[in-house]
RNA sequence: GCCGGGUUGGGGUAGGGGUUAUCCUUGGGGACUGUGGAUCCCCGGACCCGGGUUCAAUUCCCGGACCCGGCCCCA
């Protein structure tokens, strides 16, 4: 018996069925957002994270050097890769609302909520720096969450990278990303700690208390200008008031809860305004989905210019919090036959009855074994099926048919003809 | 890469230096001779791997693999 490679996970229909109830889900909110569905390669160059990762991000690829002595790496991360195919094209209309739901990979210890692989549906917006755009990035992931059955067990916490530049800088902090590297620690050390490390970034105290402070509250984003401490807020009326008109078009598509909390910074370097995070209010889990505004990446990375902003949510946090939340089920499908056969011409008979069948829209089967009816009857249950059709001698002799409802047990005798219709009123009581 | 805790049939477990390895459940078959998860009967199925100690290891010791959780990191 060979076992499963480290970190990946099998996955039985237990699973899948749900999870793809998920996956339909993040598909149909994405088009009825107006993305348009892409898929990306699981294998890119290593080059391609070179550019703007650090050797950290390539040790914990699954990287490889193909026959031909070049460095590959299943992919790490989607939006390289969208941004290539993006850039590579020239006669794509702006904005583009591209969406899309790839494999993953990274070779770190597996723990709660993160395996090596996992799939993440990641969305995001070119062309087009507007606080609109922020606003339907964001939307687009509550959405989701909400339809999700979420609403209520979630909340955004929004920051601006911009913002956050230069209330370090007004508390003398110099070192920018040290700062930023610290304050992604704040929740994570204690507050000792955090004084500490904190104070051998700047000298000024007072300025630095008053991060503290900041850095432990959480502000509602409808009430940031009042709220804001005003140490912080000369000069940076711009920004504060384009995270609450952010929010404002936001809270038109959802109930979620946005607040500002300025230990959101993301670990990345390379976003440029708005970044967010979606959190369990329970506070169980790791982030739920994470994203911002990444305007010079493309830059970086093709040398073409071009506005982004998007967010990647993976299945594995989600999947934690359904499971919490009961919604993670094989639920019985209400549109499945089995045709219950109780001998060879019963059979015969059944397997000329299902293209019809399918046809209407159920998903239909069977059930060949000549068990016994009451065996039969008993799988159908267990396996969740919503209608059993019964054909034995005593219906072949009448050319008719038995159709029992499994949920409620009532059943119907007709004609073949008539077996989709029983069905239809069977199903309304 | 580092730290902690684990590993007995598919799942959940009992046990323990020498026994036919326990029980529940799931799975397969059958009875109830055409109407459901009941009951009864039968069957299948496990000591993670390697090394050491020992007359003897599933049990004790060491190492590895994998699982769970945490650190690092989070793209």
């Amino acid at each position: 018996m060979i076992e499963k490679v480290r970190g990946f996970r099998d996955s039985f229909p237990e699973d899948m069925v749900p999870r793809q109830r998920m996956f339909d889900i993040m598909r149909q909110t994405a088009n009825k957002f107006c993305f348009s569905p892409i898929d990306i390669p699981s294998l890119e160059y290593l080059e391609l994270y070179k550019i703007k990762s650090g050797d950290e991000l390539l040790t914990q690829t699954f990287s490889f050097k193909d026959k031909g002595g070049r460095e590959l790496t299943l992919i790490p991360e989607a939006t390289p890769s969208v941004v290539r195919m993006l850039t590579a094209r020239k006669d794509i209309r702006k904005p583009v609302r591209w969406f899309c739901l790839p494999k993953l990979w990274r070779y770190e210890e597996p723990q709660s909520g993160r395996s090596r692989e996992h799939t993440q549906f990641n969305a995001d917006i070119f062309g087009d720096e507007s606080l609109y755009a922020d606003a339907e990035i964001i939307s687009l992931a509550c959405a989701t969450l909400d339809k999700l059955g979420l609403c209520g067990t979630y909340k955004v916490r929004v920051n601006n990278r911009f913002l956050m530049e230069k209330i370090l800088e007004r508390a003398g902090i110099k070192q920018i990303s040290k700062g930023y590297s610290l304050i992604d620690h704040f929740k994570k050390i204690s507050k000792e700690e955090f004084e500490k490390e904190l104070m051998d970034l700047s000298d000024d105290k007072e300025m630095l208390l008053a991060l503290t402070e900041l850095l432990g509250t959480e502000i509602k984003l409808s009430e940031l200008d009042k709220k804001f401490p005003e140490t912080f807020k000369s000069g940076n009326e711009e920004i504060i008031f384009r995270l609450m008109n952010t929010a404002k078009l936001v809270s038109k598509q959802t109930d979620a809860e946005l607040v500002y909390d300025a230990s959101v910074v993301r670990g990345l370097g390379y976003y440029t305004g708005i970044v967010f995070e979606g959190f369990d209010i329970k506070g169980e889990f790791r982030s739920i989905f994470g994203g911002g505004r990444y305007d010079n990446l493309c830059q970086l990375l093709s040398g073409t210019s071009m506005e982004a902003v998007g967010f990647g949510m993976g299945d594995a946090v989600l999947e934690l919090l359904l499971r919490r939340n009961n919604n993670w089920d094989a639920e019985v499908k209400n549109n499945s036959v089995v045709f219950c056969a109780l001998s060879k011409e019963a059979i015969d008979m059944c397997f000329s009855l299902v293209k019809t069948v399918r046809e209407y829209g159920y998903s239909t089967t069977v059930d060949t074994s000549m068990a016994s009816i009451s065996n039969q009857l008993k799988k159908a249950g267990a396996n969740g099926m919503g209608f059993a059709a019964i054909l034995g001698p005593k219906e072949l002799e009448d050319k008719k048919i038995t159709i029992r409802n499994m949920k409620t047990g009532k059943q119907a005798v007709g004609s073949f003809q008539d077996l989709i219709q029983m069905m239809l009123e069977l199903s309304e009581n």
